[in-house]
DNA sequence: TTGATCAATCAAATTATCTTGATCCAAACA
DNA sequence: TGTTTGGATCAAGATAATTTGATTGATCAA
């Protein structure tokens, strides 16, 4: 996913990817750097199949990626689709700062 | 809220709030300025109750304050709060930035 | 081969979120 | 006063997200 401008879609499956205390757990421990989901299981301690569920969901959302050695799968971050998503965020901040007038009372 | 560090439950909520395509055309509706709930409804063609809840779930995170003039409710942006969401997010990615080494495969 | 391990996926159960329609309360107006 | 209006809230039902346990396919080692 090499862009900076996401479409909504893109946006709201970030923002509800994010929004989960058991993925961003996720994502610290890979800011660490690269890591096997056997080792994530035990590091979270989680179950096999739920921290699946949940590598699944910031894949899709296209924070992760992962790849595979042997019979190891390994995961790691994608820096750059945080980034984009500061981008969107900065946008809808931008066309929202203009908006502290009052109706008359 | 004035203040920009976010706590967890605080992110989470932000993120949670703007993960939805109504709430985000709520927001959109404010940018123009403050409006009443009377108002809104028909801008984004609501039901009284669907709007509410969705009101509701803003105000708590956090992104909308209401005031009360006479019998109407005026809600308006808090934009400050999305340059703290702005903010915890850009501290996020500095955190995982360096992240992108490798396991031996 | 056979057996063990890693990790995705599926179905069922649980939980959380959203929608709808009804009710309630306060403010305004007759 | 009674009545109307704006909007929050509640209870029920509908949807969506999450968890759990079981199954499966692939890889590797014995």
């Amino acid at each position: 996913m090499i862009q900076n401008t996401l479409n909504k879609e893109q946006s709201r499956q970030l923002l509800k990817a994010l929004a989960d205390p058991i993925r961003l757990d996720v994502i610290h421990a890979l800011a660490q750097g690269e890591r096997c989901v056997c080792d994530l299981t035990g590091d979270l301690n989680l179950s096999q199949s739920k921290l699946s569920f949940h590598l699944r969901v910031l894949r899709e959302a296209g924070l992760l990626t992962d790849r595979q050695s042997g019979r190891w799968i390994y995961y790691r971050l994608q820096p750059d689709v945080l980034a984009a998503l500061e981008a969107w965020l900065a946008e809808l901040r931008r066309h929202c700062s203009q908006s502290a007038t009052a109706c008359p009372s």
